[in-house]
DNA sequence: GCCAACGTTGGC
DNA sequence: GCCAACGTTGGC
């Protein structure tokens, strides 16, 4: 029995960009372009390697949950902040100094989707930080009662 | 495409 | 440090 403490969080991605079928052929994927400060401590000061990710579906047809990935590196920065022609090239930051960080994460499995309608349906997830009005977080921490309700279902 | 909600920026 | 203006997110 682990004695490792592990997180459960959502992180959102735009199935156009990066999909669950996009990490389900790659295996691993790098959970770049985050530039929020939020999401940046959550990654940089809370994520451990084998925390569960409930992989969401956003800004698409039918928002939801659509797999289950793990976080397989602890946080370090972000390389697309340094390219100049990247859309998350950010001139204020340095090498030295480096403003944004990212994490790697790993395929588990593809789930059914579990739909944003469907989500708000259940009692359990009530507090679920995504389903809070105005959560914008593209990286929302989970609680465990919130993960069993979720991962009984899928 | 609309728009509510929120984060960031910058003038003062 | 305040706060108006602006930009972004993301569901609908």
């Amino acid at each position: 029995m682990s004695t490792r403490p592990v997180h459960y969080w959502l992180m959102k991605s735009e199935p156009d960009e990066a999909g669950i079928d996009h990490l389900a052929r790659d295996g691993k994927l790098g959970w770049f372009g985050v530039r929020n400060y939020q999401a940046r401590n959550f990654m940089r000061d809370q994520m451990q390697v084998g925390d569960v990710v409930l992989f969401y579906h956003s800004s698409c047809p039918e928002p939801g949950i659509a797999g289950i990935a793990e976080v397989s590196s602890s946080a370090y920065p972000d390389p697309t902040q340094f390219e100049s022609e990247s859309k998350y090239f950010d001139p204020k930051s340095s090498r030295e100094n480096p403003r944004w960080m990212q994490v790697d994460v790993k395929f588990v499995k593809k789930t059914r989707l579990m739909g944003l309608p469907e989500m708000r349906a259940m009692p359990e997830l009530a507090d679920m930080q995504v389903l809070q009005r105005g959560n914008r977080l593209s990286i929302t921490p989970v609680s465990r009662a919130e993960w069993e309700a979720i991962s009984k279902k899928l």
